[in-house]
DNA sequence: GTTGACTATATGGTTACCGTATACTATAGA
DNA sequence: TCTATAGTATACGGTAACCATATAGTCAAC
């Protein structure tokens, strides 16, 4: 080995010291990232310690999604001015990561808890439960809309979700008003809507009242949710209560935790009074 | 059209939805992540709004760099159970990517902060600057090391650095020791160190003491640093100023420019004290 | 019934690598 | 000094997750 290698590291030296493969570090001196300080006649390369550094900042730029080929031209090319607005326009994209990741971790709890609820339930069982109130995001209505209305507030609904960061992570569900249930229109729902953790003033929200409420599940197809409503009403019929509001259908165990329609199951909650309430 | 199809979104209305290109919809019904609701005879497809929770589900794990191939599988089969391991592990892993992004921000910002320095200095200046007290995380001694020892030494630093995340975007310097330096001995090291933010106990520290420096830059190649010592010497002689604990090198070459050797910058400091002090 | 905006498939290209094959080189021990 | 083995190099192919483009079929509206 020559004299002048001595103080350097070898390509897989300094691959460890990097926690990369000597590929891609290959790599970066074929695109002319990261080119060794010093290359010997017999194709080895050697890495300096202050190309680690380097390295970081190449690492750095990459994990924030920036191209190797402008990492590149930003460090073949620039001033230290550019340099300076560059890495501040990065603390700006850095910012905006960690909120989303925080947005991500609520979703991802929303789920874990309302997985861990679903394990509990019963799926045969009807009973009546007090429930607080709660936000709940709406669409526009839907209510006897055509295919091309419908299809529009579902957009409206699903975009305006995304630019508030309402959406948590709890599933969207529909609302049956008490007109069409008591005509069986159980396909006619009045509005789509999804948990909030609060009122926003900016967006479209009403309050699903506290209050009593019968519970009750389906499972599989939710085009066939007549059976499951008629059972209900049954036991509504038995128990002397009457039908105050909505009624609020959710999918409880959807795509991310069962597998075919058949087993995806639907909590349904029908605001009631007593008959001599 | 079917009747049928008219409550699903078109895959170009369903890729404004997501925020995708329709192709990246083609690419998920191919792998069979993701296939539409209803596919007709005249290959058209058709995406129901619940599709899009598990869009959602989807761009969350691949956010999370989990390969489509595992989501679909992880989407297929599973038990509810399953679900909740595999979201809990994702929790942890969002946790991790914040401390980390936090670290880099960190990085970034020290580096903004000594570009910024490094706009105002002139390279041909020489003069006494009053120094806070810093503290340093610093190699093993490699003052008389051979290389393996060197090489070692390097290694074991930056992979502390790392496992402590100590690193914080500071560049790595260098300590020459006074002996050293009265004997001209201008590349004979005593210790790597780069700045810290505070003391850690676990890690090896030294303090670069409060006091009167001597500040000076050094242009190209640091194997010829020898006249710049030398003018240094020169205006200490002038200044009746007399070599007291350690000189310190950093390179600020990645902050100005990282081009060539040639234009590689070098900041030294030496310490010193009045010679009647 | 024609136009224009959509849909589909098919093919090739891209980025940032990884794996493997083959050949060369360096270092450590017999 | 020779050799084993551990490392280095280039080269070529493959991968993931798409994107662009070409070509052809389809729909909906005036």
């Amino acid at each position: 080995m020559n004299e002048i290698s001595h103080k350097y590291f070898t390509t897989g030296e300094f691959a460890k010291i990097c926690h990369v493969k000597k590929q891609t570090l290959f790599h970066y001196d074929d695109i002319g990232l990261l080119k060794p300080e010093v290359k010997l006649e017999n194709g080895y390369r050697y890495y300096s310690y202050q190309q680690y550094e380097i390295f970081i900042v190449i690492e750095l730029l990459k994990d924030l999604n920036m191209p190797l080929k402008e990492i590149r031209d930003f460090l073949t090319n620039k001033t230290p001015k550019e340099a300076i607005q560059l890495l501040q326009h990065q603390l700006t994209q850095i910012d905006h990561k960690i909120r989303k990741l925080n947005h991500t971790k609520t979703i991802v709890e929303t789920k874990i808890a309302n997985i861990q609820q679903a394990l509990h339930i019963d799926i045969e069982d009807i009973r009546i439960e007090e429930m607080d109130e709660s936000v709940l995001f709406i669409s526009h209505s839907i209510l006897d809309a055509s295919d091309k209305e419908y299809l529009n507030a579902v957009t409206d609904f699903i975009n305006l979700c995304n630019s508030y960061e309402l959406y948590i992570g709890h599933p969207i569900g529909a609302m049956l008003a008490k007109e069409e249930l008591l005509q069986h229109q159980f396909e006619n729902y009045s509005y789509l809507y999804t948990m909030m953790p609060q009122h926003f003033l900016e967006a479209s929200t009403i309050i699903k009242p506290a209050g009593k409420y019968v519970v009750g599940y389906h499972k599989g197809d939710d085009k066939q949710m007549a059976s499951s409503y008629f059972k209900i009403f049954k036991f509504m019929e038995q128990h002397h209560l009457k039908l105050k509001g909505y009624a609020y259908e959710e999918y409880i165990l959807d795509e991310i935790s069962v597998n075919r329609e058949e087993n995806y199951v639907t909590k349904m909650m029908i605001q009631v009074e007593d008959e001599n309430g």
